[in-house]
DNA sequence: AGCGGTTATCGAAGCGCTTCGATCAATGCT
DNA sequence: AGCATTGATCGAAGCGCTTCGATAACCGCT
C-alpha cells in the first residue's frame, strides 16, 4: 500500500505539503504542485479513507435510509436511491445503505460511530419517530418528505397538495362533476405517510374550491383489490367520470378492470395518475399525469445536504412544483344519461 | 465524544484492556470485564469507526454493487439488496452502495482507499469486465451470478439451467409439444447476462431431451412489445400451447394479451414463470412458477463473504436449487384441432 | 538597509483505536 | 522451596492522514 509518506519522499517534499496539494487548503507553488501530482500518478496513490476520516472527522460518506415497508412502490425508491448515489459521487461522497427497519437506532449508531457525515431520510411520516431524534442528534440531514412539524429540519418533496389540486382542476375544467381519488394502500395512510396525506388534503381542497363531488378510497396493490375497490366505487358513485390514482403498481390492473367493466378511457372515464412519467407513457392509453421527478428530488436533496456540510444555510423546506401533463387518458366529461349497473 | 480513554479512566483500567474486553481477543477476568461493560454503558461509549478501521485495517463495511441497467427488474434487485443489508447488519457490518455505472473503477476505488472489506457484485455477465479485476484485486468478493469462467471466484445464484429444465419437463409431462421461452429484453442477452443465457441453455437442453418443439424470443418490457411479440409468436407457431416467461414486468401484460387474443390460461395456453413467488401468486390465474429466492440468495451471499473474511475457504460455486410450484396457470395440453389465425 | 507582510514549505502533534511485547502475580510442577 | 507456566493487565507504538504553528525566503516599502 502506498501512503502519503511514499508520495512525499518520491516528490521530495513533506507529507503535509502533499496533503495541502491534495486538499488545496493552502497555497502551493505550481512547480511543487505538479511534482506532487506526478508522484501521485506514478505511484498510484489513493488516500486511505479511514485515516483521512480519523484525522479530519469527515468520512465523506452519507447514509441513505431507504424504506422497505408495506405499500411503498419500489421502482420509485430505486430512482431516488440512484439519484442520491450518483449525485453523492459527484461531490466525492459515498453512500451507506440503511434500512428503515433499523429505524432511529440505526441513525444513532452511524452518527455516534462517526460512520457518516450526514443522512438522507426517505418515507417520512407526519409524526415520524426519527424526527425528534434528528433534531437532537446534531447530524446534518435532509428528509425526502415533510413531517407535520418540520421545524428545524431541511425537507424536500414534490408538492403533493398542488399535484392533487392540479388533477382536480384538470378534471373540473373538463366538466367532470363526480370524481374519486384512488389512493395508496391503507397501511400507508395509517402510518400517516406524508405524501399520501398531503395528496388527500389537496384533493379535498380542490374539490371544495371547484364545487365538484369527490370521494376517496385507499386501494391495496393486488389485481383483486383493484377490482373490488373499483366495483365498490362505481356502486357508490354510479355517475363517477373521473379518477385520480396515486398508486403506481395498480395502474395496469386499474385500466384492465375499467376495460372489463365496460368503461372506456377516456370516453366514459377520465384517469389521471400521480406517477413517474415513464409509467404514464407505458400505458394504453397513455396516461395524463402529474409526474414524480424522483431523480431531480434525489439530486437536489444531496446538493442541499452537501451545502449544509459546507456550512451553507439551506432553505427549511423545498417543494418541487407539480406539473401536470395531459395525455390520452383524460377528456371531457360524458353526458350523464347512461344507466350503469356494476 | 466519549473515547476509549474515557471508558478506561472510568473503569480504572488501561485502554488496551477496554479494547480487549470489547474484542474478546485476550482473556480478561470476569470482574474487569463487568466493570468495563458498566463504564461503557454508563458513558454511552461507541467506538469510532474510522479509528477502529485505521488501527485494525478492517472497516466492517461491505460494498454492494447494484445494477441500474436496462431490462433489470427492480423489485428483485431490491429484495437482494435488502437481504444483503439485513444480513450484513447481523454480522456487524454496514453496506456501501455502489452503482454499476461506476463499474470496475468503483471497485478499485473502494478497495484502494480501504473503504470496504469485501464486495457483493450483482448482475454478472458471461464475460464481465469486473471479473478479471476482482481476480487481480485481492478484495474478497462474492458474485451473485456466474460468469463463464468462474475460476478463483466465489459465486452464488439460482440454478437457472435447472429452472428452465423444470419448466420444460413440467410442460412436456402435461403433454405439450410446442412451447416457447418468452425471455428478457434483448439488451439483457446482448450484454450476455448470465442468468438469461443459462435459462436459455436449460430450455434448449430440456426441449432436446424431451423431444418437444421449442422456440425462444426476447421481449421488451412494454405492453405493446408484449402484444407484438406474442402475436408474432402465434403467427410463427400457431399450435403453441406452452409458454415459459422469464421477465417479471411483462407478466401482467402477457396475461392481458393472451386474454385479448382469446387464449384462455390454462385451457388453451399453459404459462410458467420464473419469478418471485409473490408475483406469481398475485396474478389471475395464479401462475405456476419457479421462484427466485432473492432473499435466501442475498443472505447466503453475505454469509459466504463474512466467512471468507474470517478466513474460511468458501465453496467456489453455490447453485441454489430450482423449485417449481404448480399453480393454476398450467394444465394438460389442449387437443390440436383448433384453427388459429393471429 | 531594514521592516512588515506575504507566500511556500516543513515538522510535529494528534485523531481514537488495536496490538505487540512486557510485567507481575498466581499457579502447578518437581 | 524453586522454577517454569499461565493468566490478567499495562504501556507504548503506530495505523495514515490532517492541521497547526513555525520558519524561511522573498516581496515592496520607506
Amino acid at each position: 500500500m502506498v501512503t502519503i509518506a511514499d508520495v512525499a519522499k518520491h516528490a521530495g517534499v513533506a507529507t503535509s505539503t502533499v496533503s495541502y496539494v491534495l486538499s488545496g487548503k493552502r497555497s502551493i507553488s505550481p512547480e511543487t504542485r505538479q511534482r506532487v501530482h506526478a508522484s501521485v500518478d506514478a505511484l498510484g496513490y489513493r488516500p486511505n479513507a479511514s485515516a483521512r476520516a480519523l484525522a479530519s472527522s469527515r468520512s465523506n460518506v452519507l447514509a441513505l435510509v431507504i424504506p422497505l415497508r408495506a405499500g411503498m412502490h419500489v421502482p420509485v425508491m430505486m430512482q431516488f436511491a440512484t439519484a442520491v448515489v450518483t449525485t453523492a459521487r459527484r461531490y466525492d461522497h459515498d453512500v451507506l445503505l440503511l434500512t428503515a427497519d433499523e429505524g432511529a437506532t440505526g441513525l444513532e449508531r452511524v452518527q455516534q460511530s462517526s460512520l457518516v457525515d450526514a443522512v438522507v431520510v426517505m418515507d417520512i411520516e407526519l409524526y415520524d419517530e426519527r424526527v425528534p431524534l434528528l433534531r437532537a442528534l446534531d447530524l446534518p440531514s435532509i428528509l425526502i418528505g415533510f413531517p407535520l412539524d418540520a421545524e428545524g429540519l431541511t425537507c424536500i418533496d414534490l408538492d403533493f397538495v398542488r399535484a392533487a389540486e392540479l388533477c382536480v382542476d384538470h378534471l373540473a375544467d373538463l366538466g367532470h362533476q363526480r370524481i374519486a381519488l384512488l389512493g395508496t394502500p391503507s397501511a400507508v395512510y395509517e402510518r400517516q405517510t406524508g405524501f399520501a396525506h398531503r395528496t388527500r388534503e389537496g384533493f379535498r381542497a380542490g374539490v371544495d374550491r371547484r364545487s365538484v363531488h369527490g370521494v376517496e378510497t385507499p386501494c391495496e396493490s393486488s389485481h383483486e383489490a383493484v377490482l373490488k375497490t373499483v366495483e365498490q366505487l362505481l356502486r357508490d358513485e354510479p355517475e363517477l367520470t373521473g379518477l385520480v390514482v396515486q398508486n403506481e403498481p395498480i395502474i395496469g390492473p386499474l385500466l384492465d378492470v375499467l376495460r372489463s367493466l365496460g368503461r372506456r378511457v377516456p370516453e366514459d372515464m377520465s384517469v389521471l395518475a400521480i406517477c413517474a412519467d415513464d409509467v404514464a407513457e407505458g400505458q394504453r392509453p397513455r396516461l395524463s399525469s402529474v409526474s414524480i421527478p424522483a431523480e431531480q428530488i434525489g439530486q437536489q436533496a444531496v446538493e442541499l445536504l452537501i451545502g449544509k456540510l459546507d456550512g451553507l444555510a439551506p432553505p427549511a423546506g423545498t417543494l418541487v412544483p407539480a406539473v401536470l401533463t395531459a395525455r390520452a387518458s383524460s377528456g371531457p366529461a360524458p353526458q350523464l344519461d347512461r344507466s350503469t349497473t356494476a
